[in-house]
RNA sequence: CGGGGUGUAGCUCAGCCUGGUAGAGCGUUUGGUUCGGGACCAAAAGGUCGCAGGUUCAAGUCCUGUCACCCCGACCA
């Protein structure tokens, strides 16, 4: 079978994964270390998550708002644990000019800042000092705010969407009275993430908490998503933050309650980055290239003229220009069908396959055939193949039209069904012994073969016994993903690790 | 940041060990034949061999440094 994309998942789903990436024009390496290109089709899929988020955030009660790209070093150093969790990994402006010096350009040793700047890993700190400001009474309270920007920070092994040094996304920074409230936010936001992933995405995840050791620096407690990828490894695809009075403290953030006393405010942090592109890629990729849930898809139907330079050709053009102002005219999943007729020159075989690749749910083929009996040839993405040969399907131009809503919503739920069944299958409950959990992890050499998840029974150990875990898990190149919210019954369950009395039970697996 | 690998035409790569005229396939352009399920023939265009030094009569090839990417660790949205 000739596939679309040189390496399948099954051969190298890394391999695989950088294919998909770059045959769909997703994005590309930029030369910088870390950094990428995101190419128009990529950013149009990150567009429609940004357009799909911010309305949630907005009919939520948030506000959009920018801070600065830079922030003074002093800003960083006040949280202990935030500092600690992110010095490794930030970049340092010292200079505000350069120079030739001998022929080399370089800093200008004149131009030293006083005191440098770090770019912005994240915002907690900028944003704690205006909270300082402007917070005073409890009126004040809540204080609802997100941005869309671009954060860095140093990884040592990036990834296109999934780690990359520079990165796009939105955070989420809310100060309130008390800390339910506050927890009620962070849990309000995290289920924001957990539908938008599931409904929007086509991408079920699980939602539960972290583990203290995988907290965000600073944070009381950390929340998650977390999606099972088709290596079956867990990709963190969102997270909200109960900072407790951890920031405020540290940037005396206080406020005068109604009976007048003074109290810190309590502030949550939530976010999702440009790495949910490369969820979706590796939750609904096949080897043919991306398949995309059509509530994200930047096009949904694309129409493909079949052009034989004759003069039949006009009307196959005219034709293909009034369906798609047709179908334009009418709505899917509660918007108005995005439909391109593509009219670049090339052949039409190769424009196919470019549209197969770049994953577009519904492609249709016009050619003077169509025309002559006023019909449509389409291929649903989702299930491009019919065997080794593409699955082609012809409908009567009007049946089409009429049916392309029906149609793109259900391969939107098709995609959903399928990753929601592969998350379904892919967690393991009946490990129930450390050795059991070793044998499923470290069974065979073939480090490609699908290994999902473990659920396991876990009494939430501290200190040295958490250490102890810790060390297994690494041993195993395993992580504790998160106890989920919602929990199964847990009789009598002892801890795998520690034997102890199970208060929770927890998904652990390895992670991207 | 440690260990390993890679960097040569738009793309995928050969050539490097053993220094001596810059190569192939795909793509592109042109002409022709085909042509509704990834066509064929012919011709042409296209490269400061990642970058900077060094060794040499001579460097894609050997040496040093550096940048980027990939894999394995440590780190992480």
């Amino acid at each position: 079978m000739k596939n679309a994309l040189p390496v399948t998942r099954a051969e190298n789903f890394a391999d695989w994964y950088q294919a998909v990436v770059g045959e769909a024009d997703l994005a590309e390496e930029s030369g910088v270390r870390g950094c990428m290109i995101i190419r128009p089709w990529g950013y149009g899929i990150w567009q429609r998550m940004q357009e799909l988020l911010d309305r949630r955030f907005r009919e939520t009660g948030h506000e959009n708002c920018y801070f600065p790209l830079f922030i003074p070093l002093s800003f960083i150093a006040k949280e202990a644990e935030h500092v600690e969790g992110f010095a490794k990994e930030m970049a340092v402006v010292t200079h505000h000019r350069l120079k030739m010096i001998d022929g080399v350009l370089q800093p200008d040793p004149d131009a030293k800042l006083e005191e440098p700047l770090i770019v912005r890993p994240t915002s907690e700190t900028v944003i704690g000092a205006a909270f300082q400001r402007w917070i005073r009474s409890h009126r004040d309270l809540p204080l609802l705010l997100n941005q869309w920007a671009n954060v860095v920070r140093w990884e040592m092994r990036p990834r296109l969407f999934l780690r990359t040094a520079e990165f796009l996304w939105q955070e989420g920074h809310t100060a309130h009275a008390t800390a339910e409230e506050a927890r009620e936010e962070t849990l309000r936001m995290l289920e924001i993430y957990r539908s938008f992933a599931e409904d929007a995405l086509a991408m079920p995840v699980v939602a539960g908490e972290k583990p203290p050791h995988e907290r965000f620096p600073g944070a009381e407690s950390t929340y998650s998503i977390e999606a099972m990828m088709q290596d079956g490894k867990a990709l963190q695809a969102g997270t909200a933050h109960y900072l407790g009075t951890n920031f405020a403290r540290a940037q005396s953030i206080r406020y005068q309650t109604e009976q007048g006393d003074l109290a810190y405010a309590q502030t949550t942090s939530w976010g999702v980055s440009t790495r949910l592109v490369g969820g979706v890629v590796m939750t609904h990729g096949d080897d043919d290239g991306l398949r995309l849930p059509p509530i994200i898809a930047p096009r949904q139907i694309i129409l493909v003229p079949i052009l034989r330079d004759r003069p039949e050709d006009s009307s196959v053009l005219e034709y293909c220009d009034s369906l798609a102002a047709e179908l334009g005219a009418s709505s899917a999943l509660g918007e108005p069908i995005r439909v391109l007729a593509d009219r670049k020159p090339g052949r039409s075989v190769e424009k196919r396959w470019g549209w197969i690749k770049r994953g577009v749910p519904i492609i249709c083929e016009i050619g003077a055939r169509d025309v002559a009996a006023g019909s449509v040839t389409l291929i649903r993405r989702d299930r491009a193949r019919q065997g080794e040969k593409i699955d082609f399907t012809s409908l009567a131009r009007g049946e089409f039209v009429q049916r392309a809503p029906a149609l793109l919503a259900e391969v939107q739920s098709a995609l959903q069904a399928e990753a929601r069944e592969r998350l379904r299958a892919g967690i393991r409950s009946d490990l129930t012994t450390l050795a059991a959990v070793e044998a499923y992890f470290n069974e065979s050499d073939d480090s490609e073969s699908f290994r999902g998840w473990a659920q396991v029974p876990w009494a939430r150990p501290e200190g040295a016994a958490l250490d102890s875990v810790e060390r297994q898990l690494k041993a195993l190149k395993l992580t504790v993903r998160v106890a989920p919210l919602e929990q199964a019954p847990l009789p009598g369950e002892r801890c795998l690790f520690t034997g102890a009395p199970a208060r929770e039970w927890i998904l652990i697996g390895r992670a991207y």
